[in-house]
DNA sequence: CGGCGTTTTGAGAGAGCTCAACATCGGTGG
DNA sequence: CCACCGATGTTGAGCTCTCTCAAAACGCCG
């Protein structure tokens, strides 16, 4: 997921870090939008709030991942910011990225282009929610995934954030591994994992 | 899901459709790509083949859904594109695209604003994936789609293509849907659920 | 050595999926 | 006007699979 090659040097040394603590707010709802955060450290929700105050979230962003890039076009923020765990965000503010944009269409094609790799990205692994069978969803990633040599798979961090990563427990996934691996369909050297045999396929109508 | 309103006359007079039949081929992995597509009716699903001949699908692309955003950066297809029904798309060159945006600043402007309102989209699905209880998951959709009185939420389309966008079976969805309302918490008007209560919290760590 | 988080395995239960039957609605043609 | 047909909507019953709760082994670092 590389985020971090889209800004050009220009804006990039415009962006401000601001340390959050657990709990605390980033933006609301309605306030007045100044730009686009980048998450450097810790975790960042994005959540609604409904007449009654309760919250429906509707992201949980992670060190590298962006959040607000829709605030570049909307006067307000459509929604709350706050961070779950102490965090460091980084703000690009839109003045900044907007007229580098206009002065620079290469920077614009830049954003454009990691924007559509983030929607390319997304819908893989939203399709991937939909095939229920830990197994399947597995070998969906890596047939995602797969390396260049076409027969291994570099895991990213520890299994429990592969594990939250498919949207699986980290039981159902080290039960699910450890089967795999019995039934001599992977193999797994420390964080890798090699392929033993073909994939199989997911059918959806 | 606006996403008709971000191409500008001069590229959109420049679109070109094309009749597909079920089961015929847009374009391949690693072909030259010449632009983005917009599905017009039916449906088309990007998918990649692993070297064993078997496919996995990343996203099933409905009316009015566009594909291969990414093609415009990128000299060459990354999945293929195949159509699941009989379908019609238009194809956007990508140099008239490209082109327009480098001369109308605006044009780009509006092509991002439309990518960032797809990733939260995305994200906001996505999220809600993570939400096991089919009740708690229609919760999170009606809190993400109230409609502007704060207490309805249009329904698109029928109950089954419902179900299918929150990733339920439309048996699931109906027998919830019918508990909601068994136990005063919604409305059914045709078209249209009246929310008659609070809506509830989904925690997320 | 003593925590702390990750990895691993066990057992049980719940919730949605699957298969199946039936109702309902809208369109089509005799 | 009615019979037919397909797609959507609805309900029933059983089952599988993952989630949940629990406990223990492992690895890392102070």
């Amino acid at each position: 997921m590389s985020e971090r090659d889209w800004l050009p040097a220009v804006v990039r040394s415009a962006g401000v870090e601001r340390p959050l603590e657990a709990g605390e707010t980033l933006f609301r709802q309605g306030s007045r939008t100044v730009g686009l955060y980048e998450v450097i450290s810790g975790k960042v929700r994005l959540a609604r709030v409904d007449r009654s105050g309760r919250e429906a979230v509707l992201h949980s962003a992670s060190v590298g991942e962006t959040i607000a890039e829709a605030s570049l076009f909307s006067p307000t923020y459509h929604c709350d910011a706050i961070a779950t765990t102490k965090a460091v965000v980084r703000l690009y503010p839109k003045a900044a990225i907007l007229a580098e944009f206009k002065r620079n269409p290469k920077a614009a094609e830049a954003f454009m282009a990691m924007l559509a790799r983030q929607i390319m990205d997304l819908r893989t692994r939203l399709e991937q929610r939909n095939i229920h069978s830990a197994r399947d969803r597995i070998r969906h990633y890596f047939a995602v995934n797969l390396g260049p040599d076409g027969r291994s798979v570099a895991l990213p961090g520890s299994l429990k954030e592969f594990a939250a990563h498919l949207g699986l427990t980290h039981e159902a996934l080290y039960r699910t591994l450890a089967k795999m691996q019995k039934d001599a369909e992977i193999q797994r050297d420390k964080g890798k994992i090699r392929l033993l045999r073909r994939l199989y396929d997911h059918d959806h109508t």
